[in-house]
DNA sequence: GTGCGGTGTGGAACCGCTTCCACACCGCAG
DNA sequence: CTGCGGTGTGGAAGCGGTTCCACACCGCAC
């Protein structure tokens, strides 16, 4: 493979010109840029991200953390942020955490300009020391879906989101409402579901109603053991006649087991989701959309913005807009 | 930062030495050993993977070129990915590719080992002399869903697939058969698509059918081209009674098409796809189910291999099952 | 003719690591 | 006591770039 001093020496230039030439310094002449940009052709030359990396101490990568890679909801994510990079000089690294040992590595091994130049974090909320020492290192972080102290972030409003899903059932003339989110401790420190929870009480009280705890369920986040969960749910004698899931996929674990019990839906139980992954337009779910795409786009612009105009970045928030997507899973109660 | 030099002094040690400790050199005293990660200790320190890979021509990091990567079975392909390379030291990049000049500047740019130390390609046909120069310059690939020339790879018998599907429904007794393919002809190269066709139209043949080009359509690969396609065969005075879609997706498109229709599925029209994503259970859609995930996953860990053994690295072949999924989405056609 | 600022250019130093060669020091055989 | 192989160790050279300083050369004003 050739290198820098090939194309100087088959230019007949020094190297330091032959590096101008390949940043555009505006201080070499027409003719030897010419000489050297033919050189370079000739031997198929292509600089080294490494050694120009190691020289300049930046990567031009941008490192992504996602938690539980299997969920839709961060695939979509994913998405956004790749179709954002696109057309940037920057290389997406991928870091997938699967416990929170791994993300401390994680955290504690990108401190540094030397494996990205900046991260994108989605869903985790960093620990507060293991982020104020990247800040520190001059790392620029934007977080998605999770939130941290001085750090621009790309959010929504999870309990309005409870409430906007919460608030439709009971305008259809609701009553028992059942929810069905994730474990509110986890490992991670995930505050979405609970969040969610919260403006799902929050709506009730509005309503005069108060939180049931029977009425309460807790579940990974996959269909089936949302499923399960569900079951019990509709199983109780005085079964709710429309459940809040606190995320399309558990979503879909309530359609399956209110199938399974031979419930019609939305005739005997209404059910809304969160998120809008692509699967609940198929399954004519009722959700509260969130921008998911988007999220990752914007996230990653704001940190190509950051990347760039370097000192200008400062902790911007940007919060986006839920919706509720009515689609067929939830109609009004039967008439008891 | 702390580097080497700094560790060293902080241990009275030589930079040989700490590099030797890095690299776990068995000619390195043990109390030598234990004085060197004590200074790395207290200096919280960490080598620099730009330096490192500089220095050894190497930087771990796996590359993956995916195309489209809005394809729902490339993500699942990238989950088996990212699953192999999870305990694995090497750190994935993702290169997205929308279009051939896309991919040929990829190519182009992954012909040293610079910026990747080898190379997962999924369902993207190399041309010819990348693939060579790639090889050439001694960077491991492995192909996913592709084939190429000398290099190993991780594949599945398309046209079989195409037959298992089209037998199936001979099987139930469908004579007018409807196909739903991609374009043929598509600027990648891709070749799956054309392949199950040849299955499905020698399954005809083997039961003494013949293609029927007005049978035969071609459609984008998302739900909302394969609707429009689909609607037309559907409108079709005599109409087909099934339905082989090449991708899952597009099946889900034709499943549209039929409700939109005021068909029933099965009972006026059966439908299958190929592929067996996550929606496809969920749609109770017959299928024939290819390991995407595992697909990912073998693939990353021959890279793997290649990577380590080196030299007594040889293209091999691996070829995954199809099974057909039998759902609800297919019976047996109604007696005319 | 001399002095001066500006413009291109060459190349040394450096980024942080690996690797290899040189060498000090050891015990042991002759 | 000398010579010799083996074991740890130090540090220079090199990986392929960038950056900065020095400098040659130019035209121009005086």
């Amino acid at each position: 493979m050739a290198t820098i001093s090939d194309v100087a020496a088959h230019a007949g230039v020094g190297l330091g010109t032959v590096s101008r030439v390949l940043n555009n310094s505006p201080k070499v002449s027409v003719a030897t840029r010419a000489r050297v940009m033919a050189a370079m052709e000739i031997l198929d030359y292509r600089p080294s991200p490494l050694a120009r990396g190691l020289s300049r101490g930046r990567c031009h990568t941008v490192g992504l953390l996602v938690p539980l890679f299997t969920h839709a909801s961060a695939v979509e994510r994913l998405r956004g942020v790749v179709a954002a990079l696109h057309d940037s000089p920057y290389d997406l690294v991928l870091f997938d955490v699967e416990s929170p040992r791994h993300r401390d590595e994680h955290f504690a091994a990108l401190t540094k300009r030397d494996r990205a130049d900046g991260l994108l974090v989605v869903s985790l909320p960093p620990p507060a020391r293991d982020l104020a020492k990247i800040v520190g290192a001059g790392v620029p972080v934007v977080l998605i879906d999770a939130r941290g102290d001085g750090v621009p972030m790309v959010i929504t409003d999870d309990v309005e989101g409870g409430r906007i899903a919460t608030r439709h059932l009971l305008a259809l003339g609701h009553r028992r409402i059942g929810y069905i989110g994730e474990e509110p401790d986890n490992p991670f420190g995930f505050t979405a579901t609970a969040l969610r929870e919260q403006g799902y009480v929050e709506a009730l009280q509005e309503a005069g109603l108060t939180r049931d705890g029977r009425l309460v369920r807790y579940s990974r986040h996959d269909r089936q053991a949302a499923q399960q969960v569900a079951s019990k749910l509709l199983a109780l004698r005085n079964r709710p006649t429309a459940i809040f899931a606190s995320s399309d996929v558990q979503a879909t674990g309530v359609l399956a087991a209110a199938s399974a019990a031979g419930l019609e839906v939305p005739g005997d139980v209404s059910v809304v989701g969160f998120d809008d992954i692509e699967i609940s337009s198929y399954a004519g779910l009722t959700t509260v959309r969130q921008p998911l795409f988007e999220s990752g786009r914007i996230g990653a612009e704001m940190l190509l913005g950051a990347l760039d105009g370097e000192e200008e970045h400062h902790a911007g928030v940007r919060q986006l807009p839920l919706d509720l997507v009515v689609r067929t899973t939830t109609a009004a109660p039967k008439a008891a």
